[in-house]
DNA sequence: CCATTTTTTCCTGATT
DNA sequence: GAATCAGGAAAAAATG
C-alpha cells in the first residue's frame, strides 16, 4: 500500500486498486477514513473517533520532522500492507464499503491478518511514529488476531525494539475495552458462548455502550470539523487500582502478578518491570521504571492502601483501604480447567 | 484560577 | 555489585 502524504490537508492518501483512492485525516480528535473516486468523493465511509482519545493526549498527525514538512515534500512509502478492501472479500455492493477499523469492533481473537495490520497502521498513527518504521516492522506482525494476542510483551520487544511496548499496551486496552468506543457485545454472533467475547461483553457492555452509538454515526463529506460536543474522559486509573485490577485479569494474573495469600491480600509481582513499564504506557511515560513505580505504591502505606511486608523482596499487601479486591478465583486456577 | 491529592523524579542509605 | 526497599524533598500532573 502505498501512502501519499498532502501537507496542504495533512492528509494521507492510498491508491486503491480498483481506481478509487481512500484518505486517512486526522484532525483534532477525529479520526476520519474517507472513500475517493478519480478525485470525487463517493462515499464518507468511516468516522470514528479514535478509541484511545480518551487514555490520553489528542491524536497527533504523523510524525514528520521539520525539514520535510519545510520542504513541503510529498512522502511515498512503500508499505506492505495488502489492500483492506480487496473485492473479493465483499459479497455485495453495500459490504464493499471499505471499513479501515472493523478491527475495532472485534475482540483481537476474530482478527483476520489484515484487521491486525489495520491495527498496527492505527496504532502507529495513534503514536504518531513515522510511516518508515511502520515499513520495517509490519511483516513482523503479519499474523492473524489469534497469533498476534499469544505474542508476549517481550514478543512485542523483539519485534520492534522502539514501540513494541507501546504497541503491546495499546493491543491489551483494545483486549480490555478501557477506553473503546464500542462494545464487543454483538460479537461474535454465531459464537456467542465463546468465552472471551462473553466474559469481555459482560464486563463492559453496560457502561460503554451509554457512549458508544455515537461514535458509529456518518458525518458530512468534506474535512471533518472537530467536534463541539467532547465526550467526558474516561476516569483515570488510580496505581492502586492498577494494580489490583491486573490481579483480576487472567492475561496478567498470575503472569506479571500473583497473589501469595489471597486472605492476606497479599501480592507479589512475577514481572515487576513490566507492570511498571505498561503503567508508563498508560501514561504515556517511556521513563516509567520499576523503582519509580515502587515509590508510588510506598506512599500508599500511610493511606492504608497497601502494608508493607517486611523481608519480602516484590510482596506487598492490600490494607484496610483497599476495595474492590474480591474475587472467587484467585490466581484463576479454576478457569484454567 | 486555586487548593489538594496523586504521581513522578531524584536521592541517600539500608538490606537482601 | 545488582535489585530492592524506605522515605525525604521537590516538582509535575491530575483532580475537584
Amino acid at each position: 500500500m502505498k501512502l501519499e502524504h498532502d501537507m496542504e490537508s495533512d492528509s494521507f492518501y492510498t491508491d486503491q486498486t480498483n481506481g478509487s483512492v481512500l484518505r486517512f485525516c486526522n484532525y483534532d480528535d477525529v479520526c476520519s477514513i474517507d472513500h475517493f473516486h478519480s478525485n470525487n468523493k463517493i462515499s464518507p465511509v468511516d468516522c470514528s473517533r479514535d478509541p484511545y482519545y480518551d487514555s490520553g493526549k489528542p491524536l497527533q498527525l504523523l510524525n514528520l520532522d521539520a525539514q520535510s514538512k519545510a520542504k513541503s515534500e510529498i512522502h511515498n512509502w512503500n508499505i506492505e500492507i495488502e489492500d483492506p478492501y480487496n473485492k473479493s472479500r465483499y459479497s455485495s455492493d453495500e459490504d464493499m464499503k471499505p471499513d479501515c477499523n472493523s478491527w475495532m469492533r472485534k475482540p483481537i481473537e476474530y482478527w483476520d491478518t489484515l484487521e491486525t495490520k489495520s491495527w498496527l497502521l492505527s496504532s502507529f498513527m495513534k503514536l504518531g511514529i513515522h510511516y518508515e518504521k511502520l515499513c520495517t516492522v509490519a511483516e513482523e506482525f503479519s499474523m492473524p488476531g489469534n497469533k498476534l494476542v499469544q505474542l508476549s510483551l517481550q514478543d512485542f520487544v523483539n519485534r520492534d525494539h522502539d514501540n513494541g511496548g507501546r504497541l503491546y499496551e495499546i493491543l491489551q486496552e483494545h483486549r480490555d475495552m478501557k477506553y473503546h468506543s464500542y462494545s464487543f457485545a454483538k460479537f461474535p454472533p454465531e459464537c456467542s458462548d465463546d468465552e472471551t467475547s462473553v466474559t469481555i461483553s459482560q464486563n463492559y457492555s453496560d457502561e460503554e455502550s451509554v457512549i458508544s452509538t455515537d461514535y458509529i454515526k456518518k458525518r458530512q463529506p468534506g474535512r471533518p470539523r472537530s467536534l463541539s460536543t467532547k465526550q467526558k474522559p474516561v476516569k483515570n486509573e488510580r496505581l492502586w487500582e492498577y494494580v489490583r485490577n491486573l490481579l483480576l485479569n487472567p492475561k496478567f494474573c498470575p503472569q506479571w502478578i500473583c497473589w501469595e495469600d489471597y486472605e492476606k491480600k497479599r501480592f507479589r509481582f512475577v514481572k515487576s518491570d513490566c507492570v511498571a513499564k505498561m503503567w508508563g504506557s498508560r501514561k504515556h511515560n517511556p521513563d516509567m521504571t520499576y523503582e519509580k513505580f515502587s515509590r508510588a505504591m510506598r506512599y500508599y502505606y500511610k493511606k492504608g492502601i497497601f502494608v508493607a511486608v517486611q523481608g519480602r523482596r516484590l510482596v506487598y499487601q492490600f490494607g484496610p483501604a483497599a476495595t474492590g479486591l474480591e474475587t472467587d478465583d484467585p490466581n484463576f486456577r479454576k478457569s484454567q480447567f
